[in-house]
RNA sequence: GGGCGGUUAGCUCAGUUGGUUAGAGCGCCUGCCUUACAAGCAGGAUGUCGGGGGUUCGAGUCCCUCACUGCCCACCA
């Protein structure tokens, strides 16, 4: 059966069709392996995207490493899983849905809470698949059988036994704590969900009067600094260090609030700072942590001036109903008409917003959850020291345990009506808290019924922190039940972008160490820290960047949409541009112009296929074929196979062994970089080369030896390919089915085994490289002289006996791949001839040619240059007692047999010098 | 303020524990439609490895210092 392909390698044309096939044939699907597994599970989970997500480059790095690796890994052999999801990103999807009721003239308040809930459902089983379609097309190796979403009832159920287990050990606590409050989402979020930007405001100065016992004023004032001139409404203090000479006068006395009218006392304390400012601090506890900090050192009310829209209310007197910034105006315009503004003074200061949102946060006193995070924190920080979860690169663990040894109670409630609803109930009766893993009727305490579940719901990052226990069955184990857990947990790996250290990484190792720990071995015994990790190993990768290197974001519009450059270049081209450019440790900057050169790189292996394709087929013609049953494993060659082939299959173990090595080290750009220069550097430019003097299956031909060479070319051939299907799945899926004409022994490529490396030939990687050097200086010769491309011409060459022997072997290859004519021996190259010299050998093209002197003078004198030096360098080394002393003598020795190389060559040029006809 | 990176060819980046003459892709120059591929083939040019100092027989690689640059954490009103 004659294959064909077309001309140009066109990806759209195969690749939907592949993706499709991967996941209609369930092909990735990863069965719970039996009790005793011949290899190791590897697994892996997909950082879940949001259900709002939409593909970015970032994504498709993250899913190309991952892909790469469980592909490697599971054609090594080792099941392998990869298990996706979705997260239902409370505030991202909320917002999605408001926008969405806002542009209906709706808001949620008014539908109600279920209502609303109900529609964002609604929106989710509408859009919330886009993103994981968009994977699909990209064809990753999931297993989309075990597809989960954060809100699932089984991973509600995890959700809420981890919260009330915490409750029950005391780790969890209610109270009226200063937050970080996004008016614009009207929740609290967490100290990592604020971002700071830097921003030039002002520093007010305001003179608060000093008043007397009875109230009345001195005269005398007191002149504070802010920032924030219209949190003064809620200050209940003045604050001054004890030292502050400026003002001891004034310990113990009051001011009234200018605009509030309200007395405070002036208070010593050693935080604040006598440089800074006037070295006095309002103090505005429900409104500043450090104020509420204060607060709670001195004893002081705090008095909340802000709703959660931030706008002022009655506790602001005059000024309630106000915007915060409104308001902030208005008293700046009050103070300076009552002459009390002294100054305003230019300030830059971090200003911090809501993450999501970009609203500018208000700090605000408010009834929160948190986690008492310390325990949880302590084993997160033994599971990294201890080596049970490794870093790549190295430098990340130093992150993770600097944020982790300074790290704050987390806030884990959101005034969201998206998410895992808090399983805690209030009792209007006895006004204590009932928590629970089933849903409460009556209050625990006093049994009373009248309670009301928890309005707030838990962040996000609290159920996706419970993610590697909680998808494989947790807290549901049960001896029957619990073969996911034992086989899969802890995953292998976890690869993500660093902006998910804390929020996401960091969580899942305290989350997943506090509960794991509890879960038995499989054999009984005691599930020790080691075994209690949610992963053993994390990669983390770098940003992807414009071409320019900028940060893609949606407002500079430089952002590179991935599904875009698919369509244009082929998923397996920017799969390839994101592999080989992932070195650890450096942003990427994406650039189309590689991402051009790697779909030429995929053309190229198209037509070698083609090319291939072509001689099975006249092969078959004159009745040779290629037993399928010699494909499929690494080729090995006989010693008196042809130099080319004992040479392609050395290089083909080496380049497998290489990249086998590079995966393991998370070194993609390597592996990458690897297979290209073996596929396109050795077996196109070379060896394809080569094997076409062998391919002869006419009638004189000898079929031994078109038979042996075409077995060696498809075994080769069919091994890179599978070398390569990691990073080109789509091509080379679509190859290797051509290579077995629709018998294949598998139903994918992904499905064979990787390639590794199992035999070396030293001898004949030297003697090609021999060659090559032979034929590269004749190519460059002919270059020089100005011989016609198409020209076939005799060569001279001098060289020791045994490589004329080897050189004459070979010579039908020296003739086609540098179109000579001869190869003719001779003691001395004749004089008048133009020469190259290498160590080696010395050779020249018998050719009738312009001589240009001068060019040639240029040449040798720059070249001699450069090996004097080179001598000259060595010699200094070799006569250095230092150096012959203290060395390695593989380097003396290396080093000597260098410097006599460049020695011979420096006597060849320069005779030829000599030789050279005057200017 | 604290911490961590980066600085190597015109551009984007490799360069493993210090060891021969520092590499790749793209771009550039020259010549070729050589029947797998012009998305190709062949040949070629290009680097005081950010500056300075030190350790060493030997430094792109280790140490110190300076400069520039990026990021993370903290959040003195």
């Amino acid at each position: 059966m004659p294959h064909e392909l077309p001309k140009a390698y066109d990806p759209t044309a195969i690749e939907d069709h592949w993706a499709e096939y991967w996941v209609k044939e369930n092909l990735f699907a990863q069965a719970t392996p039996e009790d005793k597994p011949g290899a190791a599970p590897f697994t892996i989970l997909l950082p879940p995207p949001n259900v709002t997500g939409r593909l970015h480059m970032g994504h498709m790095l993250n899913q190309t490493e991952m892909d790469i690796l469980t592909r490697w890994h599971r054609m090594k052999g080792r099941p392998s899983l990869w298990l996706p999801g979705t997260d239902h990103a409370g505030i991202a999807t909320q917002m999605m849905v408001e926008r969405q009721l806002t542009s209906e003239g709706k808001k949620r308040q008014d539908m109600g809470r279920e209502a609303f809930v109900e529609r964002v459902w609604e929106w989710k089983r509408h859009y919330g698949g886009a993103i994981l379609d968009q994977m699909k097309r990209l064809g990753a190796s999931v297993d989309w059988q075990r597809e989960y979403f954060t809100m699932d009832e089984r991973l509600s159920v995890a959700v809420r036994e981890a919260f009330v287990k915490l409750y029950e050990q005391g780790l969890i606590y209610r109270g009226a704590y200063i937050v970080n409050w996004c008016p614009r989402c009207q929740t609290a979020i967490s100290d990592l969900e604020v971002v700071y930007d830097e921003h030039k405001g002002h520093l007010w100065e305001i003179k608060y009067p000093v008043v007397d016992d009875a109230g009345k004023e001195t005269g005398e004032f007191l002149t504070i600094a802010t920032t924030r001139p219209e949190t003064m409404l809620g200050d209940v203090a003045v604050a001054i260090h004890s030292a502050d000479e400026r003002y001891t006068h004034l310990h113990g006395k009051q001011l009234k609030l200018p605009l509030v009218g309200r007395v405070i006392p002036i208070i010593t304390d050693d935080w604040v700072s006598l440089d800074f400012g006037t070295g006095a601090v309002k103090v505005t506890p429900a409104h500043d942590p450090n104020d509420f900090a204060l607060g709670q050192r001195h004893d002081l009310p705090s008095i909340n001036i802000m709703d959660g829209t931030a706008h002022i209310n009655a506790e602001g007197g005059a000024y309630a109903g106000l915007d915060r910034f409104e308001a902030r105006k208005k008293i700046v315009a009050d103070l300076e008409a009552l002459g009390l503004l002294v100054a305003v003074k230019d300030h830059v200061h971090n200003v911090g917003h809501c993450d999501r949102c970009k609203t500018i946060v208000e700090p605000r006193l408010s009834l929160q959850w948190f986690i008492k995070i310390q325990p949880l924190a302590d084993k997160a920080i033994a599971a990294v020291k201890e080596g049970h979860i490794k870093f790549a690169p190295e430098m990340y663990e130093k992150t993770y345990l600097n944020w982790m040894e300074n790290i704050h109670d987390w806030c884990i409630s959101r005034q969201l009506w998206w998410g895992h609803r808090i399983p805690a109930w209030h009792c209007s009766t006895c006004h204590k808290i009932t928590v629970s893993r089933e849903d409460a009727t009556k209050c625990a305490h006093c049994g009373a019924a009248t309670i009301t579940q928890e309005t707030d719901v838990l962040d996000t990052w609290f159920s996706s922190g419970l993610l590697p226990v909680s998808v494989f069955g947790w807290p549901n184990l049960t001896p029957e039940n619990r073969a996911d857990f034992d086989a899969f947990y802890p995953t292998s790996l976890l690869v993500t972008g660093f902006d998910i250290l804390f929020f996401w990484v960091a969580r899942m190792i305290m989350l997943g160490c506090w509960f794991a720990e509890d879960v038995p071995l499989p054999d009984g015994s005691k599930r020790e820290l080691k075994d209690s990790v949610p992963f053993r190993h994390v990669y983390i990768h770098a940003l992807v960047r414009d071409a320019n290197r900028e940060k893609m974001s949606k407002t500079k519009g430089n952002v590179v949409d991935p599904i875009e450059v698919v369509q244009q270049y082929g998923t397996d081209a920017v799969r390839f541009t994101l592999a080989s450019m992932a070195s650890p440790g450096t942003d990427i900057a994406f650039n189309v112009a590689r991402t051009e050169g790697y779909r030429a790189f995929a053309n190229k292996i198209w037509n070698a296929a083609r090319f291939i394709f072509m001689n099975v087929d006249k092969a078959a013609e004159a009745g040779i074929a290629v037993d399928q049953k010699t494909l499929g494993g690494m080729p090995v060659v006989a010693a008196y196979a042809p130099l080319e082939a004992r040479w392609i299959v050395a290089e083909l173990h080496a380049t497998a062994g290489k990249v086998n090595q590079s995966l393991a080290d998370y070194r993609y750009d390597d592996a990458a970089n690897t297979i290209y220069q073996f596929f396109w550097g050795s077996f196109c430019d070379w060896y394809l080369e080569i094997v076409k003097l062998r391919l002869d299956f006419g009638e004189t031909a000898d079929k031994a030896v078109a038979g042996a060479a075409l077995a060696t070319l498809v075994q080769v051939f069919e091994a890179a390919l599978r070398l390569l299907s990691p990073f080109m799945p789509f091509l080379t899926e679509e190859l290797w089915h051509a290579v077995y004409d629709g018998e294949p022994p598998a139903k994918s490529i992904a499905l064979t085994q990787y390639p590794k490396a199992a035999f070396a030939d030293e001898d004949a990687r030297k003697a090609m490289s021999l060659l090559q050097e032979l034929i590269v200086e004749v190519r460059a010769l002919r270059k020089e002289i100005g011989v016609e491309e198409k020209a076939s011409v005799p060569i001279e060459v001098r060289t020791s006996a045994i490589d004329q022997q080897f050189i004459t072997a070979n010579s039908s290859i020296v003739e086609r791949l540098a179109r000579v004519s001869e190869v003719r021996f001779a003691s001395e190259i004749a004089v008048g001839l133009s020469k190259h010299s290498t160590p080696e050998f010395d050779v020249a093209v018998v050719y009738e040619r312009e001589i240009d002197v001068a060019s040639d003078r240029s040449r040798l004198i720059k070249e001699i240059a450069e090996k004097e030096m080179h001598v000259a360098n060595a010699d200094r080394q070799l006569n250095d007692p230092g150096f012959t002393s203290k060395a390695p003598a593989k380097v003396i020795e290396g080093r000597k047999r260098q410097r006599d190389e460049s020695q011979r060559v420096l006597d060849k040029l320069r005779s030829e010098l000599a030789a050279l006809p005057p200017a």
